[in-house]
DNA sequence: TTCGTCATGTAATGGGTTACATGATTAC
DNA sequence: GTAATCATGTAACCCATTACATGACGAA
């Protein structure tokens, strides 16, 4: 049974389910597919591939095709087990919601149904979120705001109302495929 | 002197600029400041108020109007300083990054040319992110991505497109403010 | 031969969260 | 009288970063 895990455990879990990576390559994979956001340095990735290997997860060995002080690391069958759990992990308070993006990096390997879930539950969170700003109640009692910070929160309402659209764009598609398909 | 301060010791001392507020209160206006994204817990809150009243930046004192057990803080003389301090940080390789949604929250206690600073430098590194995105020979050498990795990157820098657009239209605005006035 | 980048790691620190503990006050 | 919210705090943990240290390999 899968509890929630960190951030960098799931995508070092998500990229070697493709194929088996020493640290340094793993590193760059992973600053490619956040790009923008998200850098992890090696002084977590390390630790976590260590830390990985003692629970059974993944497995170290040596490439004997260079000469180089590589070490190679494969994700074990507990690892694939492990990963599976973790990605259909959808609570209420499961660890979805800052982690979103990553999440939907590895929607590849995400049935379908939980896909759904994860994009919805996202949606609703950051409809909750435009409710509670709109909230007449609300807005009359709030506190005046000066001209920077009504703007910020004018700025990151409209952001979230995009991505709910976008969410939603998700959603449409994922059922289209989801009909299409068996 | 001030160098790189927290997220939280930053919003406190900003926030007690305007007016002496204690614990309990303190965090409701953070969180309404910030609204959507980033939530500070108590654990972290209180303290940061001990840590800020033994530097000296802040003072307790207790409200005598209530039986309640409230400890107001207010923001001393050296604490003003040291937040003037911190806004006027702009440096290559200061907190800017991780935390611009803040430093736009306090820029009405930010001088114009250090608005203008820190609103030009987000956008020029949010440039940088595009111009890397957009490099043809990186773009080759690329790794293929899966549909979702593709439209999480696609998504991802539009939201910096469109967050260009804004930053430009605040640095239009602040430079018409600028010379309107004196 | 020197510079960039590949490659792996550790120790100290940072900036928080979670869970827990306590109790007063207000609204129903 | 009881539930919600006000109000303050602590201890243990978490997930990461920063700075440092080491060294091999390839290209100019």
């Amino acid at each position: 049974m899968a509890t929630r895990s960190s951030a960098l455990e799931f995508a070092v879990l998500g990229l070697l389910h493709d194929s088996p990576m020493h640290g340094y390559e793993l590193r760059k994979h992973l600053n490619a597919l956040m790009g923008w956001g998200r850098v992890w340095s090696y002084g977590s990735l390390y630790p976590m591939l260590k830390s990985l290997t003692k629970s059974g997860l993944i497995e170290a060995s040596v490439d004997p095709t260079v000469k180089r002080n590589r070490i190679v690391y494969t994700l074990t069958a507990a690892g694939k087990e492990y990963f599976a759990d973790l990605v259909e992990e959808t609570g209420p308070h499961s660890w979805e919601d800052g982690n979103f993006d990553i999440r939907f990096a590895f929607f590849s390997k995400t049935p379908t149904r939980t896909r759904l879930r994860v994009l919805e539950g996202r949606r609703r969170r950051l409809e909750e979120v435009l409710a509670r700003a709109e909230d007449p109640i609300r807005r009359s009692t709030k506190k005046r705001f000066d001209k920077y910070t009504a703007e910020l929160q004018r700025h990151g309402l409209e952001s979230v109302e995009r991505e709910v659209q976008w969410l939603t764009q998700m959603i449409e598609a994922e059922k289209r495929d989801a009909d299409a398909s068996p």
